[in-house]
DNA sequence: CTGTTAGCGCTTTCAA
DNA sequence: TTGAAAGCGCTAACAG
């Protein structure tokens, strides 16, 4: 048997033993200095010969500050994160923060619920790749500290790795290859990120005169770029930029499974460089902010905490091309 | 501003729009069969109307149950964990638990300090692959529920991915293909793990009449494993089992750096299969069964938890050989 | 400096 | 089936 919590000493208790008033023992505590000295000896000598140790919850729901903070993102897994949560981590670690972390799985209903389950134990939140609609983040946002990565809505403080500037450098790579039609596979229909590295594609084909098409994957995931090899090859593209480098590797899979090399008969490229050089060929790609960003979104919870107040930041990384191995010449 | 009154409803103002007590609408989220059907619809309307969440925190004072779990991991953003920790996930979500994550960064001190203070605010913890003495972890098992992903202290549950029947049948597809004297490229000192598959390397090399070398790299990485290639040439073996696949990874790389053709010249066998078949050429490994094991670990802390006592649990989860294209028949 | 007095938001007897 | 009331352990005005 555990220890039930009726064992653990209160603060109550503790002053009995002092033989002073519990705020007093709650002040030894929390502000010693506002105390007589010896009085805190006292007070702190009677918590040690009892195993004193205060209450977080008690001290969480009397004051509004938890200690801890709450992050989401829509795919533990997806290695796009790992990055991103552990820079979190050794920042509140130095602050004596604890981090809660939320999956919803890519899926918006159980983010919100995720939300609603955390909300009540956290001083702010960092929504990563949020899925959830617009009108629902500010929602949450109006409710309480709220920090957004790679989602970029005005009045909401955010942090935004600017893959548009990486992807623009790709498609310049691929024009100067000679490459006349590029596909975009794209990823999941309410990503910021996608949007952004769509929307790239399309202004830098317009720019250099090339032709883009855009084919859908469910999913960014190894399967799903795998699936949408045939696809991608029926466009009559030469290249592809893949919404991130999970799909690009399937990519790679699914055209090597149909016999195209790469990047002889077709090039590909990645985003996000998530997965270094451990493709086949090495994968050409955009590079990866990820840790930054989610430093950079702890940073400012933290002013927005201390402030009380939220400015309408935008915080922006910049991205450009990692060429490795994946891209050649256009096949004539 | 983040307004207080306004910002999150309580329970009594939930109360007040659905005309009843603040117990009613206490009793229709906890007792709903208590009440009448239709009470318990009207303040569930008016719940959701105003957007009401329980305060998990206040539950939690109030109950003594926090409805929190804490998952320690050494670094999350080694692949072998997201894995363990989206399945953890999962389990939680259906049981409205939330998932405290913590990251020691391979360092026990950062792991006990972490332990610490997490401790007040969960209802049970699990260590996954802890890097604390088992002096430690044993008295952090009495204070509380605690159960061990691999680690093997008798009397502390806990759930083993036994690699070592995977190794074991590394051995043998290595001796068939003539290997005479392999290297086994080890991990962290204090990792369970990494003893169990030292161990299962010894044992099957006398098994099989085969020579063995140990060979340390000083970190589970990439880079350690790149760093160790040069050390694993000189050591005269003809194969190499590596702690993990990234190392192994490491190890391809740095073995390619000195121009030598894998499998060609040497053969390379990695363990928890965490890479796929993105490796070039794709890594021969030992299975992952990080997923499992999340999921059992959890399930053995519900039981804890509902049991309120330790029973001496010892859950084993097999491994088996993946036979990729890192290994061929031993150079003459 | 220290004690008094209200709560924080929720659950849980005990009555009605 | 529902309401009233008493806390859970702690902090924070406000006195004195």
């Amino acid at each position: 048997m555990y220890p039930r919590s009726r064992s653990t000493p209160t603060i109550s208790q503790v002053a009995t033993l002092a033989g002073v008033n519990r705020s007093t023992v709650s002040r030894a505590f929390t502000r010693p200095d506002m105390l007589n000295t010896e009085t805190v000896e006292r007070v702190m000598e009677a918590a040690r010969s009892m195993g004193y140790v205060p209450n977080h919850t008690a001290r969480a729901l009397s004051t509004g500050r938890y200690g801890n903070i709450a992050l989401i993102v829509p795919d533990v897994a997806n290695p796009f994160f790992p990055p991103l949560i552990r820079a979190a981590q050794k920042e509140l670690d130095r602050l004596d923060f604890c981090l809660f972390l939320g999956n919803s799985d890519e899926d918006p209903r159980q983010e919100d619920r995720l939300v609603g389950r955390l909300a009540g134990q956290v001083e702010g939140m960092i929504l990563a790749s949020s899925r959830l609609p617009e009108e629902r983040i500010r929602t949450h946002a109006a409710a309480r500290p709220l920090v957004l990565i790679n989602r970029d809505i005005e009045g909401i403080p955010r942090v935004l790795i600017d893959s548009g500037s990486g992807v623009g450098e790709a498609m310049e790579h691929l024009a100067g290859l000679g490459h006349a039609t590029v596909a975009y596979v794209s990823g999941p229909a309410n990503s910021w990120s996608n949007r952004q590295r769509r929307g790239a594609v399309r202004k830098a084909a317009d720019r250099l005169g090339l032709k883009h098409v855009v084919v859908p994957a469910a999913l960014p995931s190894y399967e799903a770029g795998v699936a949408v090899a045939a696809a991608v090859l029926r466009s009559g593209a030469t290249a592809a930029i893949a919404f991130d480098d999970v799909t690009a590797h399937g990519l790679l899979a699914g055209l090597a499974g149909r016999g195209v090399p790469v990047p002889g008969a077709f090039s590909v490229i990645g985003c996000d460089d998530v997965l270094g050089a451990a493709t086949y060929p090495p994968l050409t790609t955009v590079s990866n902010r990820s840790p930054q960003a989610g430093k950079a979104a702890l940073s400012l919870l933290m002013e927005v905490l201390a402030s009380r107040s939220i400015r309408d930041v935008r915080y922006v990384l910049e991205t450009h091309l990692v060429v490795r191995r994946t891209t050649a010449t256009a096949p004539t």
